[in-house]
DNA sequence: GTACACCCTCAAGCTACTAGAGGTTCAACC
DNA sequence: GGTTGAACCTCTAGTAGCTTGAGGGTGTAC
């Protein structure tokens, strides 16, 4: 049996996020000693598990929570999880365009500095103007 | 002059982000018709485009402060516009190189899945093992 | 003069947590 | 058995960067 502290450090999730999880109904709420405290078992280990590697591979929790619902469904087809890792791929991919394309931008923004006064700094210069952009990167948020 | 809604407009913002930002003291409070509506310049305008293009580009809202606040002041030494923009290039590339490893170990998921039942769907299996990725995808968020 | 698109404020909601206050429990040591 | 101190408890509020909604007022074209 678990305290939430070593469920914690195994997992590598803060106590305070465990909680969270049971609060939202990603985690189960697990039995008490009779001070009231949680004790988790192996089941809540692999659980807190997956959703930590599922979250580290950029899942919302939403798409956790259908992954976790097939997990405990092993007969059912698998095209449902199948189809959120796509989902979740095509995502990747798009963030991956997007943050490239950034990347080429603030690096010909930096290299560009000449290193004298604002009035002609490149770096302003360039957020001051997007017609001098070489690329796209209309949206926020990559 | 300028109602919100078309700065809004001319600049790809929603109206309610545009108020926001003057909440956050980022857009100046902006004159106002006699019957309360607000109404903006030329000045507001580049002040809004500076902005969304530097949020386009990743700044938070707080560098993005710090950066219209040299802007504002041509005579002084560039090598702080530089910092920040050297400082969000690093973060670009440190994402990039997360997310790269999540597309890989993403679409290695996605190949491996056989079409069967979720017992043996690679995906769910991947996200119960971390053990079974090639590479190191620690940070969440990336 | 009236329709109606647009504007106003204020409050709450979103994701995924994190931090803190104020108090209780557990386990080890003496 | 008593005491200490780390770890636990609940509850509330805060983070970024907005978005949504309620309930109402304004501006302008016909």
């Amino acid at each position: 049996m678990l305290t939430i502290g070593s469920l914690a450090n195994k997992t590598g999730t803060k106590v305070q996020t465990i909680r969270y999880y049971e609060q939202i109904g990603l985690m189960p709420e697990p039995g008490r000693t009779e001070g009231g405290q949680r004790r988790y078992g192996d089941d809540e280990l692999d659980r807190l598990a997956f959703i930590r590697h599922a979250r580290q591979l950029g899942f919302s929790l939403e798409a956790i929570r259908e992954l976790l619902d097939l997990s405990d469904h092993p007969h059912r087809p698998c095209l449902e999880a199948d189809a959120i890792a796509r989902r979740q791929l095509k995502q990747v991919e798009q963030r991956l365009a997007r943050l490239e394309a950034l990347h080429t931008e603030l690096q010909r923004m930096v290299h560009e500095c000449s290193g004298g006064q604002t009035a002609d700094c490149r770096v302003l210069e360039v957020l001051r103007d997007h017609s001098e952009c070489l690329t796209d990167h209309d949206e926020i948020g990559a």
